[in-house]
DNA sequence: TGACACAACTTGTATTTACAAGTTAATTCT
DNA sequence: AGAATTAACTTGTAAATACAAGTTGTGTCA
């Protein structure tokens, strides 16, 4: 795969400072280089410089303060609540582990526990289906149900998603981006599956997300059923 | 109050599309007048309409399409979750009630259930608290405390909460913009005075949100902590 | 009639230039 | 030495211009 794209400037300027703020080149509390001095290096212009901070500000990897500069955030802790970066990211990378329960496979659809509709496409081509436990500090934290439809991932099924994130391989192997998104969210008692997964007992409360995810592929998009034993780890999001 | 505030160019254009959609006079699915009608009709250049626009597809009201236009897409049912509309707009106007438990008033903080450690300046000040009971359809579904610094807020006490959400009297009447916020998550099951004030029974669980929101005046953040009987009613948000 | 090509739209990207406004540190004056 | 001013930064706003790229309907040609 690995299309390497013809990115528009400020995209190219974009992904490289995040790739520095992500891989700590720029440390939480730093000063980014001054638009002026960014644009020296990268051969640019401010409005192209802007565009590309501004897509860090929205994001929460920066924060800009007229006169002074741009503020490093460090590694936004997911937009909303568990979304745009991912479960992965929305917790922190520390000490998680992930197991897969059902690794990804083609299947039909199963409508049962979906609250949007299908589309038409979506029904035909199947769906890839896979379960996942997210376990921090040998506990299970994160029990979720990933479906979306098998349309244009070559290979996806053989892909290991133990230690990338999917949002990682969507986007560096299939040049798929999660642009946004809808969920809703409600509190549950834990079923007996929920009970074996999260090791919990009957009656205990656990947070049910049901979302459907929007991406940069027209028309693609991702299903996911999170449930969370929110007891010790409580979701934490910034928006 | 009602400062008349010089608003650049592009927030100015902002407001009246944003107020447009709100008003109806776009309807969900209508395409905006392009970007040189708008240019001609609010005198001014592209790249300052296309700022404005770019807000509106930030915040949800638009999405835009090359080679076609601004399609409009309503008032976006909250960012996040809960979030930038506030509980009103998040669930939708219609049928919902809102009840004041406790009128706002000034007192100590009550820092025993606040996830977030408070500033100088917010503790000296003190702070303004108030309860309120969100009723849908005559049943109570959201329960919400609210503490925010006693800061230049005149006259706030005595501002009537019933209608009006809290965010549409902080930004027409002392210009605060809540413009994000981080959030802490977690499913629970309803204690006594919950269970009292949502109207469920013991071992009902329950969706809680501990809130800190950031607003355009700085150093100025409201705290909230929502409570939400999830059964009938589960939050839905986009992001 | 049907398919193709084109023209007239739309938004997307990029440069250049200019000035306003906030911050900081050095300099100057008292 | 201390306070006030200033200069040199920073980001914020705005205009004018150009071309690229996607969409749509019109028109022409077969």
């Amino acid at each position: 795969m690995r299309l390497s794209k013809n990115l528009p400037q400020y995209k190219v300027v974009y992904e490289i400072i995040r790739k520095h703020i992500s891989d700590g080149v720029y440390l939480k509390g730093d000063i980014l280089p001054s638009e002026n001095e960014l644009c020296a290096v990268h051969q640019t212009t401010r409005p192209t410089i802007r565009k590309a901070l501004d897509r860090l500000v929205h994001e929460g990897y920066i924060k800009k303060k007229q006169g002074k500069g741009s503020i490093v955030m460090g590694v936004p802790q997911g937009v909303g609540i568990l979304s745009l970066s991912g479960t992965t990211s929305a917790v922190g990378q520390e000490n998680l582990i992930t197991e897969i329960i059902v690794k990804p496979e083609i299947r039909q659809w199963d409508t049962t526990n979906l609250a949007y509709p299908l589309l038409n496409d979506e029904e035909e081509f199947g769906c890839i289906y896979f379960e996942r436990l997210r376990i921090m500090n040998k506990q299970p934290v994160f029990y979720d149900i990933t479906m979306m439809p098998n349309i244009n991932l070559r290979r996806f099924i053989s892909r290991n998603l133990e230690n990338k994130s999917l949002f990682n391989i969507l986007r560096t192997m299939y040049d798929i981006e999660v642009t946004g998104g809808e969920q809703r969210l409600m509190a549950i008692l834990a079923d007996k599956n929920i009970q074996e997964y999260l090791n919990v007992k009957e009656g205990h409360p656990i947070l049910h997300l049901n979302r459907k995810l929007e991406t940069s592929r027209e028309g693609f998009f991702i299903y996911s059923q999170v449930y969370c034993n929110s007891e010790k780890y409580a979701i934490f999001g910034t928006f």
